[in-house]
DNA sequence: TTCAATTAAATTGCATACAATTTAATTGCT
DNA sequence: AGCAATTAAATTGTATGCAATTTAATTGAA
């Protein structure tokens, strides 16, 4: 289908909405990770800041703050700091006020947040075993589906 | 990259996460709709339920209730009940229960609810055009993403 | 026919998202 | 130094998502 040919109907089927699609799919895959998650005691935005927070241990940033969070997930303080919070009770994280901006708030894993690590291998290499996920497909729409959301926070600022 | 060569705390980087890119996307794309939505005075998931009413317009399904709407947008009620008050309030659609089924609810759009359509077509030439978006690049990706969806859909039962 | 099972919405409760505002701390300019 | 502007979190308010339960209506099997 070239560039100018879809008809002005059509342009508005749900069907052909990329959005939809992705938002649809989103989902999906969040639906997928639900019974690992819920082994690992997680929410799906909960499972991602530890994931950042994983990795932050290998190479931290020079401020591993609530901000630095933020950027690296595209979620803002309203999102996060209740998020956190949970966390925090849940015994995973330490949230503290930077002594040199009081601004600030740093993240840290306690024990008990970086041995979880070690349950999520197994679990998910489990999941792409029992859904017979092709990896090299996965990379392949992983890396397009990047160099969308690139040129979109590209746009929006 | 071939299937089993992702080192093993590779697999656990944010930015290898297809999950993490589609959800993030979704976002962005989500943000980008926003001035739009703004003027027709909708939300996301109320825009795309108002997708599915101008569609069932011109293809009007054997029973066009709640439970129909959700079939088609993978939304339960109890998402789909509040956001449909909602757009009733805004007297876009009227819900009715079945007189043969009184389980059920009947959607059918106001007039009002019908001539918001004639607003989106400009709107949204006018957002594709200043993102400089190629429609058929989106074509292609919203294809691949379908595809992505279709198989967690067959594997979430 | 009758009543248990099923079904469609609605409701409840919890956890996001995100805009907008507020609070507290820090910076930068004069 | 003094103070306006900026910045980082937190807070507030609204609208999803979704699991679980409830309610009311319909079906279906004995």
């Amino acid at each position: 289908m070239s560039q100018a040919s879809l008809h002005v109907d059509e342009g508005l089927q749900l069907d052909n909405q990329l959005c939809f699609k992705l938002y649809a799919a989103s989902r999906a895959v969040i639906r997928a990770y639900k019974p690992m998650l819920d082994q690992l005691g997680l929410t799906y935005p909960q499972y991602l800041a530890m994931l950042v927070l994983w990795e932050w241990q290998q190479q931290p940033p020079a401020l591993p703050t609530v901000k630095a969070l933020g950027e690296r997930l595209l979620l803002d303080s309203g999102t996060l700091t209740p998020l956190l919070k949970r966390l925090e009770q849940q015994g995973l994280l330490q949230r503290k006020r930077s002594a040199s901006d009081e601004r600030e708030v740093h993240l840290s894993l306690t024990p008990a947040g970086c041995a979880l690590r070690e349950q999520v291998l197994p679990l998910k290499s489990q999941l792409l075993c029992e859904r017979g996920v092709d990896l090299d497909q996965v990379a392949a729409l992983r890396s397009q589906v990047g160099v969308l959301l690139d040129q979109f926070m590209a746009l929006n600022h």
